[in-house]
DNA sequence: CACGGCGCCTGAAACATTTCAAACACTCGA
DNA sequence: TCGAGTGTTTGAAATGTTTCAGGCGCCGTG
């Protein structure tokens, strides 16, 4: 119960009538040091209420005992199932993890890129505003690992993402199944690259099937946000019946359960005057008031992956980088099944 | 582009041809160092691509730049708010935010506890698993402030919280003005203070207006979650419609959310045939099927206050622990309102 | 008895930074 | 020309840990 500075090792050695070095050994070693000898140290150590100082050993050591994840919006529950994933391999890895939040700014992103180097993480996680920013080069160049976390940019990272090709596809897929002719995708910016991805699936899949292209609207948003997709809503029924789309194809789970919610208080029935197919599979997303249908990315496989490429690449001596890949799966729920 | 290991102040000073404590000031106190002379140390660190080096720097300072957020469940949005409000206040410091998520397991409460006291971090901020955890104890005797967040702990510690009565009293008188007289309270489990207080605050003002205590049902249920809200959903419906409460008060918003959906699945129409108050008054309440009313907590607010609080306890010699409420404020929406 | 080997422990060096007293080089005034 | 004062730079010490070569004492073997 000192007050004053925390004990360190030297007052534990003199309190245990030892050497620096066999307290350390204690920690670090215990098999060389003899059972009565660590047993006084230890229980020195108990005694003073010693804690180790992290930051002594990082300088020793040379680098840290942490993982960084830089997550791009705190308000999207996608992500933060993704960094439950990192944090399990983290744990196995006995490491610590440092979960950063950019909210999709560039500036807030780079701050936090420029910390991260100066505490010497072991490798970086990131969903950044932008994979072509010259800050994670920088950070590459460094030789800190990085990851890039449902994005990609080939050749320059490794990353973790899914097919969104394919998930736009089998989304376009369900809902033709379902009888629907006239089909809307939302989504946007349109320089997210997810985005145009999730479309091109969807028009490729349209136009395999020889589909009037007309009859596949695209409705481009300023975000993924809730609020866009209620925006978007409104701009949908704005359509005139006849050529109105009967089924909405969203880029993320936001934008459907904006677009859910402003459709549902407009008086549609859902499916049957409007089908909705979100993407993620957040866990609101099966707790909507219509459960919605939409395109499960593996979350937290996506964060568990990405943490053992990043751990991957720190231990290699030579690495190649390495873009994985995983597979969307449709989860069909009521806002898309009329019975 | 120098590989190997990363430059030092050394080797910028070597390259400028200055000695270390020149480099050192360009850095923290760059007004005592000629222009031409800071100049050169800035163009050599550029050069090298210089990364000041954290733990040394910590080490010597003897205390991190660093504030810690122990949060209790991760997937809930509320304490993503209260982090935002952390962060801000952190930022105005200059200092970093630390992230963890206990997922209300003790275990992992107290390896993060240790893991952030080998980090010397400034201050911690949480909201624990128990507040009396002597875990906490050990973390506040070695000296280290620390601040609970949406939990109490008179005399123990510093605190900031919602002022749980008065938000469970407002909660009901609501539903009662909305002529409402047979209500249900749901929420537990029951050792959670929170819901204790809430409960409290209903019963106070439900009694007040000398009501029949036995048409105030307080169903306890054994988590705060959307799939809790659910099953006290379908325990609802059991209960005879001549007995079964005509509004529901759910001591958080995941709770209600789970509700509404089995309730509405069940084609119960909102606020008709069960009105529905919840707490917290995350983002995903406003934008539900029915717009859910609740009751707020100023939950960025909370945030930037518990920071300030543990940066006043860090600065101050003497400190004496405070607790901080807040007032909570009803948001009315539509399932509630009939009209 | 001498000696190698073994088990346990020690002490010093190294890590990258900050701080601070002291040194240094000028200039100005007396 | 000397001294004081000012503005700038230096070098060494200190922070807490880990590592590692070496030292000490003891045992068993030759």
């Amino acid at each position: 119960m000192a007050i004053g500075r925390s004990p360190s090792v030297k007052d534990v050695a003199a309190a245990a009538g030892v050497s620096l070095g066999t307290v350390s050994n204690v920690m670090n070693r215990p098999e060389v040091v003899s059972p009565a000898t660590r047993d006084r140290v230890e229980r020195a150590m108990a005694e003073l209420g010693f804690v180790r100082n992290e930051s002594a050993r990082q300088l020793r050591a040379g680098t840290s005992r942490t993982l960084a994840y830089v997550m791009l919006d705190g308000s999207n529950p996608f992500f933060h199932d993704v960094a439950q994933g990192i944090e399990l391999a983290a744990e196995d890895a006995d490491l610590s993890l440092f979960i950063c939040n950019s909210n999709a700014r560039a500036d807030r992103e780079a701050l936090h890129l420029d910390r991260l180097m100066q505490q010497r993480v072991q490798g970086m996680l990131i969903t950044p505003v932008d994979p072509e920013s010259p800050h994670l080069a920088d950070v590459a160049r460094r030789g800190i690992p990085i990851v890039l976390v449902d994005r990609v940019a080939p050749g320059e990272f490794c990353s973790v993402a899914v097919d969104d090709v394919l998930g736009g596809r089998i989304a376009v897929e369900h809902l033709v199944e379902q009888g629907h002719e006239r089909v809307a995708v939302i989504g946007g910016p349109e320089s997210l690259g997810q985005v145009r991805e999730r479309l091109e699936g969807a028009r490729q899949f349209w136009s395999e099937q020889g589909l009037p292209p007309e009859d596949l609207t695209f409705m481009p948003t300023a975000a993924m946000t809730v609020a866009e997709g209620r925006s978007a809503g409104e701009r949908l029924a704005g359509i005139p019946a006849r050529r109105r789309p009967t089924a909405a194809f969203c880029a993320n789970d936001l934008l459907a359960l904006g677009l859910l919610q402003q459709a549902i208080g407009s008086g549609l029935r859902i499916p049957d005057d409007l089908a909705i197919v979100g993407f993620d599979d957040i866990e609101f997303a099966a707790a909507a008031a219509v459960p919605l249908t939409s395109v499960r990315q593996p979350r937290q496989e996506l964060g568990k992956a990405a943490a053992q490429l990043v751990l991957e690449e720190a231990a290699a001596a030579t690495h190649r980088h390495r873009q994985l890949t995983f597979t969307p799966e449709l989860v069909a729920r009521a806002s898309t099944r009329s019975h």
